[in-house]
RNA sequence: GUGGGUGUAGCUCAGUCGGUUAGAGCAUCAGAUUGUGGUUCUGAGGGUCGUGGGUUCGAGACCCAUCACCCACCCCA
């Protein structure tokens, strides 16, 4: 037997229910909040990711689809949406064009790791991206969508915050970081001693408990801010305290793609095992120009939908439509004829082998089906058709002709 | 990439110390005096015990390999 790829799934009827409800809802939200759909390849060329998401990432380093295809061109399957936008973005020359533009997009993302519980090598992200504004009111924008759509989904969950600075503040940051690092000698663990050099703001969130323990004291981003992001974070707090919304300063809250900068937010939930963030993103003003645009701020989220699905409290069924069937052999034809009709205005199943009453309600209530229509041997001498409402549990027979006439 | 766990019916799982014809519940289908459901009762169908080797008179069970899934590390949505 033929099996799907390890960590690539199907989605079937049952799961696509609510992989569809949750499509929908998100894509509602983010119309509301003035977003336009953008769908970019699933492929693109892996210098894409290597100067968008950056060659220290562990994404870009050891996890990406890559391959050469037969035109001899370097491509790989996108592990993330935003580059793959960015790039659109600047090859249609919006960057030029200047004014604001925000699009939304949802689709598969490819990600060679050991697959667990959240963590799938194809996964489906919704993502949304801004650019040409600067304010923080869009980073405020952002994390209010995001807010929205759990809720919508009677999702709960946490929300991290932090800033990264800006090219102003974060090398002086990085810098004090580095000899602080040094100054810890070799008590560290080998991943962070390989961090100082390729990515150093990454030890902050190391899991080693000893690392932790040591970098108590480590001078922290948000300490060492310009002014300028100092008031941009002070900015945000205020507009989420005016909304209602909670969220936990995280001074270790570092995103995994090296493209960001200033705001950084993390929604997380404790009910779904370890790989608990559910969605991420903050401010990449910088990213533009590094894909050769001219430079624009952009601010944007990703949503992991996969690790949502089992949170989703889905509104509950309702009946819907027509099952159809016969007692009758004879019948058949009828009873297609019928299933048409209902067809043009809602949805009509038809069970083709003729079976006992009984069953037929049985497989009405199967479907889920408001009515269940059922022609027989009577029905058939009457041209008739008999109707059963199953919610208000009236019958009644209708000439065929009157039958959704 | 590292560590641990699990693979038996469509699903959830039993299966004793290695011993005859591999079980249950749910689901499916059919019946319970003749055309009334989302109750009950009865019955039926459904298995290469993940795959490939090995040990043994005998393997679902023990050993090796392999694949898949699950959980955690790591990473991230």
């Amino acid at each position: 037997m033929i099996q799907s790829l390890r960590g690539m799934n199907d989605i079937l009827a049952d799961d696509y229910e609510r992989f569809e409800y949750f499509l929908t809802t998100a894509s509602t939200i983010a119309k509301r909040y003035g977003f336009h759909y953008i769908e970019t390849p699933l492929l693109e060329e892996t210098a894409l990711f290597k100067r968008s998401v950056g060659e220290s990432s562990d994404i870009v380093g050891k996890e990406m689809y890559q391959f050469t295809d037969k035109g001899e061109n370097d491509v790989c399957l996108r592990p993330e949406g935003t580059a793959g936008v960015v790039r659109a973005f600047v090859q249609h020359k919006l960057d030029k064009k200047g004014g604001i533009h925000r699009f939304y997009y949802h689709g598969p993302m490819f990600r060679y790791e050991r697959p667990q519980k959240g963590r799938l090598r194809e996964f489906h992200q919704f993502g949304v991206e801004s650019f040409g504004v600067a304010s923080v009111y869009e980073d405020a924008l952002m994390i209010m969508m995001i807010a929205d759509i759990l809720k919508a989904l009677g999702i709960g969950y946490r929300l991290k915050l932090n800033s990264l600075g800006d090219q102003h503040c974060m090398p002086a940051y990085r810098e004090k970081l580095v000899s602080f690092i040094e100054s810890c000698g070799d008590a560290i663990c080998g991943d962070c001693v390989r961090r100082k050099s390729t990515n150093p703001i990454r030890v902050l969130d190391c899991k080693n408990e000893t690392c932790q323990s040591l970098y108590v004291n480590a001078p922290k981003l948000i300490d060492n801010l310009c002014g300028e992001c100092q008031n941009d974070f002070d900015t945000l707090k205020q507009i989420l305290d005016n909304h209602a919304i909670a969220y936990e300063i995280d001074t270790n809250l570092v995103r995994g793609l090296d493209y960001y900068s200033k705001t950084a937010f993390e929604f997380v939930s404790d009910n779904i095992g370890s790989q608990s963030a559910i969605a991420g993103g903050g401010r990449y003003d910088r990213l533009i120009e590094f894909l050769d645009g001219k430079p624009t701020p952009a601010v944007g989220f990703a949503l992991g939908i996969e690790r949502l699905m089992e949170l989703i409290v889905m509104p509950e069924a309702q009946r819907e439509g027509y099952y159809l069937g016969t007692l009758d052999p004879e019948a058949i034809q009828s009873v297609l004829l019928a299933a048409e009709k209902v067809r043009r205005s809602t949805k009509g199943v038809v069970e083709y082998e003729p079976r006992s009453l009984k069953a037929h309600l049985k497989g009405a209530d199967r479907v889920n089906a408001r009515y269940c229509a059922v022609i027989g041997e009577n029905e058939l001498t009457q041209n008739s058709i008999w109707v059963k409402d199953l919610v208000e549990k009236t019958e009644s027979l209708i000439p065929l002709s009157d039958f959704f006439a």
